[in-house]
DNA sequence: AGAATTTGACTTTCTTTGACCTTTGACTTT
DNA sequence: AAAGTCAAAGGTCAAAGAAAGTCAAATTCT
């Protein structure tokens, strides 16, 4: 773990805490991990996606600023949200990983039940040509999702 | 026996000693030994097998890694049976769908995380030409099972 | 001969950096 | 009051860098 981005993402995840929102200067922050600006956006669009439950607002110019916002939902409104979003034709284990980090902390799955789904749909588990890897684990993402609505989705 | 991929193994091996894991970096370990970086690769992808007990995880580019776990089979007995059950190329869904009954009633997983895991090797889940999926349910399930071993795989 | 090993060229993924762009608001000027 | 000016933020994007992965040809063992 020796990357700045991985540093940044744990102060980031620190700072937050438990608060909905978190407020931070773009600029300060770069200059505080001796980085450059651009690397905090690197962060935020890599980490603190929509598909982990963030969403990032900001403003330019004088007193500018980044909020980082946790969005909390319930069950099937997450749910809901995930299956509209575009898992369609295929997923890559990133970001597959990121929507199952999501059901754990909105309490949907257990961190067992996620730790266990993720094995499935890594590219070694699946035994198939690379290109074909994004479709199929869309495909099994996408049953086991429906299978947890199917379920009474509360861990 | 002085191939170097046999040295290789030793070095992991007693490296990793009682630990559970073993990080290693590629590019490091090729130039301790003066080999090529994919001969790495190779010593794991023989040696360092789900079937021998160990599961790789992996991460490129900047700030990458290559961590090496060892799953100890030891202890359960249902779990041990089945990974020497022959799974190996291919498992039709009602084989796999038994052996989540026996983990279900040996109470290694719960009924739930059962139904998950089914529902993300049905024939439906699974998009493939009908003669691979047997192949690529085997590859699935043996990762997760994988995952229980590491676990610690009480439900 | 056939299986296992060794190598290296090429690919893919992820991170870091920097040059250039856009937006905003306070302050000046007319 | 309207328009202009300017510095302070933040945004974008592409190139360079850092690992690891793949695959097949060449070599070495048995």
């Amino acid at each position: 773990m020796a990357n700045i981005s991985d540093i940044i993402e744990r102060f980031l995840l620190d700072t937050l805490g438990d608060n909905e929102t978190l407020n931070i200067s773009r600029n300060e922050l770069a200059n505080y991990f001796a980085c450059a600006p651009s690397q905090i956006n690197y962060v935020l669009s890599t980490r603190f996606t929509p598909d982990r439950g963030y969403v990032i607002e900001s403003r330019r110019g004088g007193g500018g600023y980044i909020t980082v916002v946790k969005v909390s939902k319930s069950g099937n409104e997450t749910i809901e949200e995930i299956l509209n979003s575009p898992i369609s034709d295929g997923i890559s284990y990133n970001r597959a990983a990121q929507i199952l980090e999501r059901l754990t902390d909105s309490g949907i799955i257990t961190a067992r039940e996620a730790r266990l789904i993720e094995s499935g749909i890594t590219d070694r588990a699946l035994i198939a040509p690379t290109v074909a890897k994004d479709g199929l684990r869309a495909g099994i993402l996408k049953s086991v999702i429906c299978q947890l609505l199917k379920d009474g989705a509360d861990a």
